[in-house]
DNA sequence: GTCTCTCCTCTTGTATACTAGTAACCAAGA
DNA sequence: TCTTGGTTACTAGTATACAAGAGGAGAGAC
């Protein structure tokens, strides 16, 4: 799993690393929708490389939850399946606040000035109306305070778990105003992390990070045909064995 | 990543699903002890298949962090890295506390039954004195509270991360008033849940995680040659950019 | 004795050929 | 018209062959 290693496909050879960087990308903005044909063939065709590569990279992507092989009939962009959303809402959230609590904890002088910069550069993102620039710039962010909580790593994890928010998230193709008040969220985290006030900062960086899943929420209703699986809430299944 | 879909490698051709969980077994068993060398021929012709479907179970347990593949030189048996289990630890515990927190709050009457079970199931394996049954009853009550909670999936997730912790338990090689120490914390954690009294079967839960942090930092004082990277525990990182 | 260069062997990375299973299509019959 | 049978095309799974790089052993020079 992601966990423990640096990046994942990043070991292997060139050609792994560069298709793996280029699918991922490509289903996570949504170029590839969900329900997709992938076979191997054409891709390796593409990409100039054999089946292999391909193929190395196809498994590392269903893997993640991205891709879905069927043995002897073909590879399919996974639909994003909500209740995997759920819980990879319920991951993040969960990791994310109790690292937020320990780097408003950790957080000194020089993470004052660093978490600024970030700010800084997402003000600039959006003044210029670029969006994939904010992205990355929000998730430095969030990396940067997990690092400063003392547990750089497990940000790999929720890079993963992430990907199917992600997904959503290109999807639903949000704009202006909406920058704005991650933003001004952003904001009141960073305050907060550099106060100390450990309390305080777990509380706002809930509302941001639901607040980013109410976006889905929205989207399931509106386009129900990207999904695959109920809305509902999830139950107690206490009749498992 | 592992969360979201099914099972990691039992979506595959038969050979891989079989090799993938041999291997997994006997790395994370100690069987294969860390640093050693695992050349993907030898293997395929244990196996007696051909280098592909190996290679497949090569990359998979690199990516969980338990194999290191260096291009050209080698495949080995990843040491156990500090920083690893530690990160690994914070995650199982910081996910479990919360669910185990859901699990209190959602349990019915059927719930209290099964988790009896869980308990005898794991007392009669103590009365035999076998090992193997007691984890995989522990394995099975803590996949059910996770469950309960309301979020199955990331039981997957946390038994990759949990992966680095049983290297850990297998190596230390605990016996008899150790597995009563634990037994005696799932029976208060299970008390708890039943009563529904979620902050206390947080505690509980956080009591029981932790001490079995307790063996790893006990192996690592003894057998550092096992073990990769320093001791020490986390300090803030302010000052990555 | 020691250092260096060369070559050989072993490793993983990649390409291609072959196997086997699925599904869709089409035709023949009721 | 519907059903059923077989044929065909396409898929992923596996085996094997080849390429490229790393590292060690051994020979030679100093």
């Amino acid at each position: 799993m992601a966990l423990i290693n640096e990046n994942a496909a990043r070991r292997s050879g060139p050609a792994v690393r560069e298709i793996y960087d280029a699918l991922r990308h490509r289903i996570l903005t949504a170029d590839l929708m969900p329900g997709t044909g992938m076979s191997e063939v054409p891709y390796s065709e593409q990409f100039g490389v054999s089946r292999t590569p391909v193929r190395e990279v196809f498994r590392r992507l269903a893997d993640e939850g991205l891709l879905r092989i069927v043995p002897q009939v073909g590879t399919f962009v996974a639909p994003i399946q909500l209740r995997a959303v759920y819980d990879s809402q319920f991951v993040r959230e969960t990791l994310e606040c109790r690292t937020v609590t320990l780097a408003a904890a950790n957080a000194g002088g020089r993470a004052r000035d660093d978490l600024e910069d970030f700010l800084t550069l997402q003000r600039r993102a959006i003044r210029d109306s670029d969006l994939q620039r904010f992205f990355d710039a929000d998730d430095k962010m969030h990396t940067y305070l997990i690092g400063v909580a003392g547990y750089p790593s497990i940000w790999e994890l929720i890079q993963g778990v992430k990907a199917q928010l992600d997904r959503v998230r290109y999807l639903s193709l949000e704009s202006g105003d909406w920058l704005n008040r991650i933003f001004e969220q952003h904001e009141l985290i960073v305050k907060r992390v550099i106060e100390g006030d450990a309390t305080g900062a777990e509380t706002a960086m809930r509302e941001h990070l639901q607040s980013v899943f109410l976006t889905i929420e929205r989207l399931a209703n509106n386009k129900p045909e990207l999904f695959e699986g109920s809305l509902g809430p999830h139950v107690s299944n206490a009749s498992k064995s």
